[in-house]
RNA sequence: GGGCGCGUGGCCUAGUCAGGAUAUGGCACUUGCCUCCUAAGCAAGUGGUCAAGGGUUCGAAUCCCUUCGCGCCCGCCA
């Protein structure tokens, strides 16, 4: 399926070479290369061929270049080193890559609708203080691949698991019933101020007994739907919920909705899926706690139990994500969550739970290594954390200085609103443009950066194409691609035209820092081409093509910010 | 003890799934460029045993094995 112009010209080099092949007699896969600059833009390698023909690979490709006729979107093909170098039909690319960005807009680089539903979930901390650097990694990554996803083509739901039924709430909930707050809370924020009563719950837990039996009754009560606990814990949950949606509402998140835990506790499904894990042959059962046996799931450590009853018959957190999981399955095709590497054996033993109970879907995962800081974990306990509304507080007012040096003439309004979208932009960008593996030390000095590889420049680049459509007042649109000469304007045009695939690329394999990276290439090729090819300046239809690429670029560069969640400002 | 992940110039990082031509960018450092569409920019320079060793291959940062370092996990917690 063509997706892009640049895909097109592979399926028509797929076609010539196959056709080739058939010719020489032999078969083989055809695995195309980008070549390195200045030998054309597609390659294909003759060394596997070598063999089969006997002959020097050069010698095969000199061959196959001889044998393929430029037609359609290959302009010329010719050989080195080993290598079918293909040259694409420049002008029909840029003029169909070009047309198809000036047409679709805000909508270029999607994909096909895809008639398969998606069930993202990300976020799902517990509600029981504010979100901080560490965790807000999770809603990044999340946040960002819906977002691709929907320019994708797919039909996406985000939500946010929300436990109100562990231990931990109703610590908290008895902490807000029966407390008083003995310090000040650090925001005038509800996320600040239940965290302490938590914390202070915590502490009386340890040096009173009586406590620990007041909150293991509120547990049971709880477990057992007594109303006026049930009420306590959800409404506790909510109110730092709200609190903490304010601060992802703050770096551009919303979520479309919320599950909570205990609604399959309430609904009864909590208790179906024990019987019927009990009925299973992995289930056994120990001083009345039932397991699965999951050693032949290839589940390893010193533990291979998976316990999904206590002893009092009551369900445990893995039992109610099963639940969940099941739940999931029957309003969605595909389930992603987004979950830290900690994880991993979990969901692994849910994959084999599911499995068990007849389910044949499995839930995908992305997953994503923790951040630090230089002297350590993130510990809340420890006092060692960065909050995510104190980085956001940071960024902003840095950007507002850059801002105020860089443009005294905006008003203060204006300023401030470019500051934000500027300090948001690069605080997204900085976690989100890694891998998601890949552990992160957080630095001030990297997250504060507007330079090189961050947002700010991409919104740079962006600000600028706009500066010049502002100017430029009307031309024609009927532009021709002929006046396309420049080795800046030909590279631009070919990063241009890759957009579609990119974002189904990184859709397809759920990984959104690749787009990160793309914003870097496609930010810093329109500068270049911003610094050596005068557009304004320009005269009668080169002038016009300029600005079509210009355009071009200016939607190109927005929807690739919008998808990482970063506003594209007209000036800056 | 076992499992999973990561290791690319002083620092951060792309490429690893689908092995191919001189390994991608950024930060920092040195040096140029604003009478020219916004210098949050552009250009040039210094800096690499792709953790180490072995293997597969015509060819390995990429695949396989071993070792080392770092992270995460192995609860009738969530």
């Amino acid at each position: 399926m063509k997706t892009d112009a640049f895909q097109e010209f592979t399926d028509e080099i797929r076609k010539a070479i196959s056709e080739v092949l058939v010719d020489l007699k032999v078969e083989a896969d055809i695995v195309l290369d980008r070549p390195p600059e200045g030998k054309g833009d597609m390659a294909f390698p003759c060394f596997p061929l070598s063999k089969k023909l006997r002959k020097a690979p050069d010698a095969i490709a000199k061959d196959i270049a001889a044998k393929i006729k430029p037609l359609g979107m290959i302009e010329k093909v010719d050989s080195s080193g080993g290598y079918v170098n293909f040259h694409v039909r420049f002008e029909k690319l840029a003029d169909s890559t070009i047309k198809d960005a000036l047409t679709k807009k805000d909508k270029y680089g999607s994909g096909e609708p895809k008639n398969t539903r998606v069930l993202l979930e990300h976020t799902s901390v517990n509600p029981t203080g504010p979100i901080h650097v560490g965790r807000a990694r999770n809603p990044l990554i999340g946040d960002t691949l819906a977002r691709i996803l929907r320019l994708a083509g797919y039909t996406v739901t985000t939500e946010f698991y929300v436990n109100d039924v562990g231990r931990q709430v109703v610590v908290m909930a008895w902490g807000v019933k029966h407390l008083e707050l003995e310090t000040k809370p650090e925001r005038d924020k509800d996320d600040y101020r239940y965290v302490l009563f938590y914390q202070q719950a915590n502490k009386l837990l340890e040096e009173k007994p009586e406590v620990v039996k007041e909150i293991d009754e509120m547990l049971y009560k709880l477990e057992h739907g007594d109303r006026e606990t049930v009420t306590l814990a959800k409404e506790t949950c909510e109110t730092v919920l709200k609190a903490l949606m304010e601060s992802l509402h703050r770096i551009n998140i919303s979520l479309d909705g919320f599950t909570f835990e205990s609604r399959f506790v309430q609904d009864g499904s909590v208790d179906r899926v024990i019987e019927k894990l009990k009925t299973s042959e992995f289930a056994r059962e120990e001083d009345g706690a039932f397991h699965l046996e999951l050693e032949s799931f290839g589940i390893s450590g010193r533990e291979t139990k998976w316990v999904f009853t206590r002893s009092d018959g009551t369900s445990l957190y893995t039992t109610r994500d099963l639940a969940y999981h099941m739940n999931k399955f029957t309003r969605t095709d595909v389930a992603i969550n987004v979950l830290g590497e900690d994880q991993k054996l979990g969901m692994q033993e849910l994959a084999a739970a599911l499995s068990i109970m007849g389910v044949d879907k499995k839930p995908e995962i992305v997953y994503y290594a923790f951040v630090s800081l230089p002297e350590g974990r993130m510990s809340t306990r420890k006092g060692r954390v960065v909050n995510l509304d104190d980085l956001v507080d940071e960024t902003v007012e840095l950007a507002y200085e850059e801002v105020n040096k860089r443009r005294p003439d905006l008003s203060e309004e204006r300023k401030r609103e470019i500051a934000r979208v500027v300090g948001i932009g690069a605080l997204r960008y900085n976690i989100v443009r890694i891998q998601p593996e890949k552990q992160i030390v957080f630095k001030w000095e990297d997250a504060l950066n507007f330079e090189g590889s961050s947002a700010p420049f991409v919104q740079y680049a962006h600000a600028r194409a706009c500066s010049i459509l502002a100017k430029a007042g009307t031309w024609n649109r009927e532009f021709d691609a002929h006046h396309l000469t420049s080795d800046q304007e030909k590279r631009l045009t070919k990063l241009i035209a890759g957009f579609p695939s990119i974002i189904a690329d990184c859709a397809d394999h759920r990984r959104p820092h690749v787009l990160a990276t793309y914003a870097q290439d496609l930010a810093a090729e329109f500068n270049q081409f911003y610094r050596y090819i005068p557009v304004l300046k320009a005269e009668g239809p080169a002038r016009d093509a300029r600005l079509a690429l210009v355009e071009a670029s200016r939607w190109t560069l927005r929807n690739t910010l919008d998808c990482l969640g970063v506003e594209a400002p007209e000036e800056m």
